[in-house]
RNA sequence: GGUCCCGUCGUCUAACGGUUAGGACACCAGGUUUUCAUCCUGGCAACAGGGGUUCGACUCCCCUCGGGAUCACCA
């Protein structure tokens, strides 16, 4: 019988979730997916200090907005809870005291300027900073006023050097990464490096995912769940996400974006979804477009990168619009509301479809909804701007162009507004007037859309329909003499 | 400085030790007889360097160089 998956997902509530954080949790979700498994949501919150309030509510908004269900979390509750940390204190001081029984963990007497002017010292020196080089002789009993230290063995691993990550493959462990760290800090709450194996022991976690920042901790890690007689899990270290130019990883403090922006700007949860997995992840071919049941299909830890990848949100953006073009007109309705311009407020959903219909292969994001279609819904003002930046009417007269749409006018008073009659009516005015379609048309897209790009002329046309299309031509015209 | 990880086009990446080193994004050119976009065609562009091992190395080993992580009473 093998072993059921459960995998976690543990920020702590420090802010909102960008692009690599939340690539962990996709990847730690997807396995948990693939295996029938259980995907875990715990806070990490034991650093009081740099709490932000209201972020455990947008951890889990961003997770819900991207589909990233989990199985047991603080608002949902199950088996192995309380799912936050800052509930689960005595539950540490329980396992701290069987490593003080055993031997394994003794009371750290200095004050922390006394710590401070050790690892000073051993800077100084250009060695590693070490604690266990500084013990006290007679360290005291602890009384819970103290920081807690782990009684580390660092001899141990010199007989056993190496250790199997799943993304990193065999790594070699240097005794001088273990040390003698705090268990349980002087304020009572636990540190991460003791919190996070506890409770990934009791919640029977059974894959450790997380960022390449801990790489040089898992030493200490081992040394730990052998000193507490834990199994350990199957540890899987992420490679970073790299910013724009390569070289730090992405972080909040050099403007990596919330993802929940991302939602806001009208990404499709699909496109960002597939974006992060296959930043750093493929499945061995050259496939790129991955639909999310096809990812927990395909899957697999072993085929995720080990070197960092840099976030490029060109790529982002051509996978956005992909998924756009690749979705439904009906079921994209649904993803754009909210992203209309106000002016579409009370229109017909039927006439919304269309124009959808004629808009979606230009769009990459919801957020440009408005800019694109807004001249369906409203009438702009006449801007002759438009005619004098337009590379093709620029050359011409006025009078010129005013006589050539009012020649048009007249045709297309006639016309019946359906799409093959529009499109007969312009190509027939093409061959009257003797014009370039670049000219002809552009001028009659200008005086219907007010805008200098729009979807096809006789699509476009018959959308607005003939009463709104013959006015602005009217109007046009009026501001040309 | 110690320890550890990594190194293929600008970017994301593929390649049982045997390929003209492939794809995608971006960019450029042309086409789809209107613009923007889509779509199609073509183009540009990479194995960090040096030694080995081997009949043969992007692939295995070593060194160098380069990048990154970490060395907290943060996670």
């Amino acid at each position: 019988m093998t072993q059921t998956i459960r995998t976690r997902f543990c920020p702590s509530p420090t802010g909102y979730l960008h692009v690599g954080g939340i690539r962990t949790a996709l990847f730690a979700w997807l396995l948990a997916r693939q295996n029938n498994g259980q995907f875990i949501l715990r806070i990490e919150d034991t650093d009081q200090k740099r709490e932000v309030a209201g972020s455990t509510d947008h951890i889990i908004k961003s997770l819900h907005a991207l589909g990233l269900d989990y199985d047991e979390g603080p608002d949902i509750g199950g088996k192995y809870g309380p799912y936050t940390q800052s509930e689960r204190l005595d539950i540490y001081k329980k396992w701290a005291q069987k490593l003080i029984d055993k031997g394994r963990a003794y009371a750290d007497p200095y004050t922390p300027e006394e710590v401070r002017a050790f690892r000073e010292e051993d800077q100084k020196a250009k060695r590693p900073f070490l604690y266990r080089n500084h013990i006290h002789k007679e360290p005291p009993l602890w009384d819970g006023s103290q920081p807690l230290r782990f009684k580390s063995y660092p001899k141990i691993y010199e007989m056993d050097e190496t250790f199997e990550d799943a993304v990193m493959g065999k790594l070699s462990i240097g005794t001088e990464t273990i040390d003698d760290f705090i268990l349980i800090k002087s304020d009572g709450y636990p540190t991460y490096n003791f919190a996070h194996i506890i409770d990934d022991a009791e919640m029977e976690i059974s894959h450790v995912i997380r960022g390449q920042e801990f790489l040089a901790s898992i030493p200490n890690y081992l040394n730990l769940y052998d000193a507490l007689d834990i199994k350990r899990p199957v540890i899987a270290t992420m490679p970073h996400i790299l910013g724009l130019g390569g070289n730090k990883k992405l972080s909040k403090r050099d403007g990596a974006k919330d993802v929940l922006d991302y939602v806001r700007e009208g990404y499709l949860p699909e496109a960002l979804i597939n974006f992060m997995a296959t930043l750093g992840w493929n499945d061995g071919t050259e496939k790129e477009i991955f639909s999310v049941s096809e990812l927990i299909k395909d899957f697999s830890l072993n085929r995720i990168q080990k070197s960092g990848a840099q976030f490029d949100e060109q790529r982002l953006l051509w996978m956005s619009g992909y998924h756009i073009r690749e979705t439904p007109v009906d079921k994209l309705m649904k993803c754009t509301e909210g992203f209309w311009p106000d002016e579409a407020q009370d229109t017909d959903p039927k006439y919304k479809i269309q124009v959808l219909e004629l808009v979606k292969e230009r769009l990459k994001f919801f957020a440009e909804l408005p800019e694109l279609t807004m001249f369906f819904f409203t009438d702009l003002p006449v801007d002759l701007s438009l005619i004098q930046n337009n590379k093709q009417l620029k050359k011409y007269d006025i009078h010129h162009l005013h006589m050539l749409l009012k020649q048009s006018k007249e045709s297309l008073e006639q016309s019946d507004f359906t799409v093959a009659d529009l499109t007969l009516r312009l190509n027939q005015l093409l061959e009257q007037t003797g014009e370039k379609p670049g000219v002809l048309f552009s001028l009659i897209r200008i005086a219907t859309t007010q805008s200098p790009s729009s979807p096809g002329l006789a699509d476009t046309m018959a959308v607005l329909g003939k009463d709104r299309c013959m006015e602005r031509i009217a109007n046009q015209l009026e501001s040309m003499k």
